[in-house]
DNA sequence: AGATTGATCCAT
DNA sequence: TGGATCAATCTG
């Protein structure tokens, strides 16, 4: 039986959780149906000054998500047409959350951040939600990661951010993202 | 390589 | 109130 990620799991810095959220289950319960896939890809943002981070302009009603309680879901639209998920990490008040970018799921490699949210039906709704049965979104704890299979890279789409565009908080898994 | 799309943010 | 910007994807 999987057992549900507690939400201290997401307490951790945020960048030992975007690692460790990989292999992962996500789990999705949409229209009756249960969905359920490996998380084979994040990117981490972190703190105040992360200039790649909404956050980094401050507190606004769409980034004040990322300022609460670690465990919640931040679905944002992007380019106007597309959904990305991340989960809130640290403590409240410091705003970091992780990026879910790849996931596979029923033989599918969803390599890109609004394919998993067209996949897994996630759109606003779940926006500002908390990571639980509840919410019919959360994370289960399945086959752990050999740290050796984690490969990091910089992130993607943000070289507007200088400094913070080198830094490599992108993990993915070595064998299964296909990017 | 280019088009698409709309919420959001900041400067007026 | 308006214009610039954006953490993406698809098509050809």
């Amino acid at each position: 039986m999987a057992k549900i990620l507690a939400i201290k799991f997401f307490e951790e810095p945020t960048l030992k959780v975007a690692k460790s959220l990989l292999g992962k289950t996500l789990a999705r319960k949409s229209g009756g149906k249960l969905i359920r896939g490996i998380i084979t890809e994040t990117e981490a943002y972190v703190g105040p000054s992360d200039k790649a981070s909404h956050a980094s302009r401050g507190i606004t009603p769409r980034t004040k998500i990322m300022f609460g309680d670690c465990g919640m879901i931040y679905v944002y639209l992007i380019y106007g047409m597309y959904y990305c998920l991340n989960i809130v990490t640290g403590k409240r008040g410091y705003p970091a959350a992780v990026l879910i970018r790849g996931v596979l799921s029923d033989g599918l490699n969803l390599n890109g951040p609004g394919k998993i949210t067209r996949h897994f039906n996630i759109n606003k709704n779940l926006n500002s939600k908390k990571l639980c049965k509840n919410s019919c979104l959360w994370i289960e704890n399945s086959a752990e990661i050999d740290p050796k299979e984690i490969k990091s890279a910089p992130r993607i789409g943000v070289n507007y951010a200088g400094i913070w565009a080198k830094k490599a908080w992108r993990f993915y898994l070595k064998q299964k993202a296909a990017i």
